[in-house]
DNA sequence: GCACATAGTGTCGAAAAGGATACCGTCATG
DNA sequence: CATGACGGTATCCTTTTCGACACTATGTGC
């Protein structure tokens, strides 16, 4: 989704909300630091927690995450590649916004439709 | 932000949080949101209080968000028409999230750059 | 008649977001 | 040499989102 500018100068009351969502709202955004939540990982764990993300937009969404200062990406002098992500302590405040994402998710959202249906 | 379709069936445990961005994320909807946790609200009351948004975006979002259950559109036989927005009991439940991202918004967002800064 | 109130709708283009695909560099192993 | 590990980057295309602009319908008051 479109960053909510905060050049607009008409920020009214409720423009934090957008705001943050402006930041945390893009495709897999919510799955990313879902995970992260759980501790530091690397890039290949977190694209296998989160299935069906291309390396490229993991990567693209990582950097924004990164340059809003939500997570902190540490890159160690090795061969093979060894780069961790972790939440800042910016990002970790979010945590309870993310649990209760997702248990509003959980209760209000509809469930996946199971394997079996679709195969028929 | 682009829907995220719960036909993907690969759906991982984080998909909650996901699903419940993709459907309060749109631009504008946090601010319709959290104005409509006031109480209900005529379309026109709604735009006064959102200034920047088009009609034509309002109703838009305001027609997303009635899709997806958050919100009751109630229309009165009127002349000029008169049509009412009020949340829904499944938005209403969204209210401590709601109000959970402004408090973070305002704590962690850089403010707005002052007007009389502009002017110069 | 015109302008105002109300709450939109239709159409189209620009911009942004997302994704597909190929390729990269270093080292280790068979 | 080829292939694999790792974590990307570059390029281009597709899709989606958003907004601009014009128009709509009904009634009322001047």
């Amino acid at each position: 989704m479109a960053r909510v500018p905060h050049a607009n100068l008409d920020c009214s009351p409720g423009c934090p909300v957008e705001g943050v969502l402006a930041i945390i709202g893009g495709k897999w955004k919510g799955l990313i630091l879902y995970h992260l939540l759980a501790g530091t990982l690397r890039f290949n764990e977190i694209r296998r927690r989160v299935p069906n993300v291309t390396q490229r937009m993991l990567t693209t969404q990582l950097r924004e995450l990164e340059a809003d200062g939500l997570l902190v990406r540490t890159v160690y002098a090795e061969v093979p590649p060894r780069v961790e992500y972790s939440l800042s302590p910016r990002g970790r405040s979010l945590e309870p916004i993310i649990l209760a994402l997702k248990a509003w998710g959980e209760e209000h959202l509809r469930p996946a439709i199971p394997k079996a249906v679709v195969a028929a």
